[in-house]
DNA sequence: AATTCGATACCACATTCGGGCTATGGCGAC
DNA sequence: GTCGCCATAGCCCGAATGTGGTATCGAATT
């Protein structure tokens, strides 16, 4: 039963490395009856530190932040308080680090781009305990929920290949043999759908599987 | 002499297709005294028509916008208002691009990741006609001044390359023969200062060259 | 205990790529 | 009008990449 419309407003706190989008997330909360801005933070190790003090109803977490990013972040606060309620708010960076961010414990996600209906709308389906999902995303991670997913291995040699390194050098660098880089290559290869390195990294860096 | 402290306020108009950061500028500049927010545009298009009729005196403007894009805004209304003093404001998308909003006519370039402070300060600085731009993005443009661009047809088979198109398919694409591409990827990868296509695909997205 | 899966590794083969080098026609700058 | 740049194109060749198999080992799962 979600109120608060006449009870005690919704206590919300604020993290993202961007002042302006802060400022702007902040003005719409406090222009919203029932909603109350209990703090912000500009990254994941000050937003733990202030979530322990404030105890927010609902908590606004950009994922791109410097040093402890927002799927860290998720997990150290859900690890301390498994109640906590996280929506991701943040530009789409792929349908995987969206699942990576619902596995931590978010229960929504929301893109920077959304309208302040959708925020608050998401904020009140959120802390009435029920989870939001944007159709789009929701579609995209329905899209690729069959796929088999990398193996950690398979990640890091997808991530050295985006740092332009030949098969040879990933060899050397990890202490394994050129061949075993192809036999990896070969199985990153079909569970991207995709036949060469370039389509590859291309392809990974877009769902969010690595980062370029 | 940029005054205005004593007299009319600065006139600002913002264009970013982020309702939020939107509200956090208007926030922002609403509590400053001495700036008025005249206006605000959600798309190029829109921007163009609104700018007309508001003749503001500064207007900050995102790069990565739906439709007409910040680039081609800034052109159409610098070749309507040759005086108009335009601010960049975007997340870094490479020194390319950058040296191309200048090049278009912009006065300065803002970070999203910006303090207020360093948004008024910028605001007030390019009011009073002189250009801004932040000393590491300068230093990025200065780091690559010396570098020879790529030619349209070079950055069109760059693009290709980026989509994961092998050479005999962009050959096939361009009808051109599959020798003349690879003369060209010689000349974009000693232009880059890499030495393969993946290395290209990711350091010209890096630098604002490509979008991928 | 049996099976599956991930990581490792090797082989052989075809294709693609990248480097070096040359060349020509068009077009704009000086 | 000559110089330089761009787009075009060709040749050669070695290296890198991608593709088809097969196999072992250990950890996890059933």
């Amino acid at each position: 039963m979600p109120t608060s419309d006449a009870g005690r407003p919704i206590r919300i706190f604020v993290v993202d490395d961007h002042p302006m989008l802060r400022e702007g997330v902040i003005a719409v909360l406090e222009a919203e009856p029932g909603c109350e801005v209990a703090g912000q933070a500009s990254n994941g190790a000050e937003a733990v530190e202030a979530f322990r003090k404030l105890v927010p109803d609902v908590t606004l977490m950009d994922l791109q932040m410097p040093g402890m990013d927002g799927i860290e972040t998720i997990q150290t606060i859900r690890s301390e308080f498994p109640e906590a309620r996280i929506i991701v708010l943040t530009t789409y960076a792929g349908d995987v680090q969206a699942l990576r961010a619902l596995k931590a414990g978010a229960s929504g996600y929301l893109l920077k781009s959304a309208l302040r209906k959708d925020l608050i709308d998401t904020i009140r389906k959120v802390y009435g305990g029920r989870k939001h999902i944007p159709p789009e995303i929701a579609e995209q991670i329905a899209f690729h929920a069959a796929d088999e997913s990398l193996s950690g291995r398979e990640t890091g040699i997808l991530q050295l290949v985006a740092a332009g390194k030949a098969n040879k050098e990933i060899a050397r660098q990890l202490s394994i043999s050129e061949e075993t880089v192809k036999a990896h290559l070969k199985n990153i290869f079909a569970k991207l759908g995709v036949t060469d390195r370039t389509e590859a990294v291309i392809t990974a860096a877009r769902r969010g599987i690595i980062e370029i």
